[in-house]
DNA sequence: AATTAATTTGCGCGTCGTGCAAACTTGCAC
DNA sequence: GTGCAAGTTTGCACGACGCGCAAATTAATT
């Protein structure tokens, strides 16, 4: 969290801020696609023309909840001890967004937008984006290693499953409690993100092994530890 | 491959391609964002009004030459027989796309469109879309199964990692390869899709250990068989 | 040939997204 | 403070978008 010390940034700070705000109540309030970019402006106390400085479109300004999410969760990504194995640090990453603050946004957006349509264009852009600085991260960790060239093949495909299965668990967290953010349905989230590292740690061996029955291999490895 | 008969049906398909010709020609000539849907509409001989009969946005036209691709990808799937490892289903389906008539329109849009750009929103969409019907796909494959319900978690993560890594590979090829449809190309594209594929088997457990070299486990299991 | 259904087309309208230049705000040095 | 430089907001204008609507055109049915 970089301290903002002077008055721009504070307030483009502020405008940004009021915006989402403001396109959040509104698609609250009268659903996807029955308001304006000129509705937002003037629930934000600013002009059309400003939104523009800031989001190129509606979707894009909704969207910027999902940025945040899932730029925090990168953050917690970056700082995971380099030695520590890959999935481990994703698994624990994406773990510590499992609290109310965190998730709470992201969970009113997808009760909000799922209703309608599929997951909007800019969420998915926003989920690719995640997609390629974890690619970044991880070449990062793992330049400083033996193999002098790092496999650009395994990086990208292990990114993009990290991410898949995030949004696996996502999606079907929210299709199972809805947006309930109780401590119960926090621990469902938690334990379906173990479980879909496991899935992805096991090769997707079988379709039962990493859940929640007591079986051997990927649930010892993967135990939740709390 | 439906037998289209009627003459309007014929008319729809003949339409359907003439715009995408047209809005292909146009990106190839023009570039990105250089050209409007009246362009397009006028190369393909129709009016602008007729083009949104058919698409929403140009980027939905252009994102038809993907969802084509995944679709016969898809189609591909569905006809491996059902008690076969399923990850093997996936690979197998993707590997019957690594022939040109296939790729090449898609190599083409690739080259056009990542040179400014990610991959457009439009694109990502496709892939989602095709997601949401492997995860069909396998839904009904573990339907007659012993276990009755087929966890849900389980197929999402399955199905995006799928996904994930055959974009992956996709990706990778086009950096090294860029438009080359040569047959050796199209044989690295092959083995770019059973590393990533082997790679999701493994569980991700070493960045080389799936690759080319001889090393055991993986390897063998998914070795190229031509 | 006449009827019916599907498709194309032109028109209009509200919205979008952006370049531009004029106001206005903030930061910095004198 | 005063004034200047840099950054931001705002209004205006303009081309493009996306779609509802109804008339015109085309295909299938009898």
């Amino acid at each position: 969290m970089p301290e903002l010390l002077t008055r721009r940034e504070l307030n483009k700070a502020a405008t940004h801020q009021a915006i989402t705000d403001a396109a959040l109540a509104l698609l609250r309030g009268k659903g996807q696609g029955n308001f304006t970019v000129e509705d937002i402006a003037e629930l934000a106390g600013i002009s059309r023309r400003t939104f523009f400085n800031y989001f190129s479109s509606i979707e894009a300004a909704l969207a910027s909840v999902t940025h945040g999410f899932l730029d925090s969760a990168l953050q917690q990504f970056r700082q995971r001890p380099a030695d520590e194995p890959i999935l481990e640090s994703a698994r624990t990453a994406l773990m510590q967004l499992a609290d109310p603050m965190t998730v709470a946004p992201l969970a009113e957006l997808f009760t909000l937008t799922q209703d309608n349509a599929l997951l909007s264009r800019s969420e998915l852009e926003a989920w690719d984006h995640c997609t390629e600085q974890i690619i970044s991260a991880a070449r990062e960790r793992f330049a400083g290693a033996p193999g002098a060239a790092v496999d650009e093949l395994y990086l990208r495909a292990l990114a993009g499953s990290v991410i898949a299965c995030g949004k696996a668990a996502m999606d079907v967290w929210f299709a199972q409690c809805g947006a309930d953010l109780s401590p119960a349905s926090l621990a469902i989230l938690r334990q379906l993100l173990i479980d879909a590292m496991g899935h992805l740690g096991s090769g997707f061996g079988s379709p039962t092994a990493a859940g929640t029955a007591p079986t051997a291999a990927p649930t010892t490895l993967l135990k939740e530890r709390l």
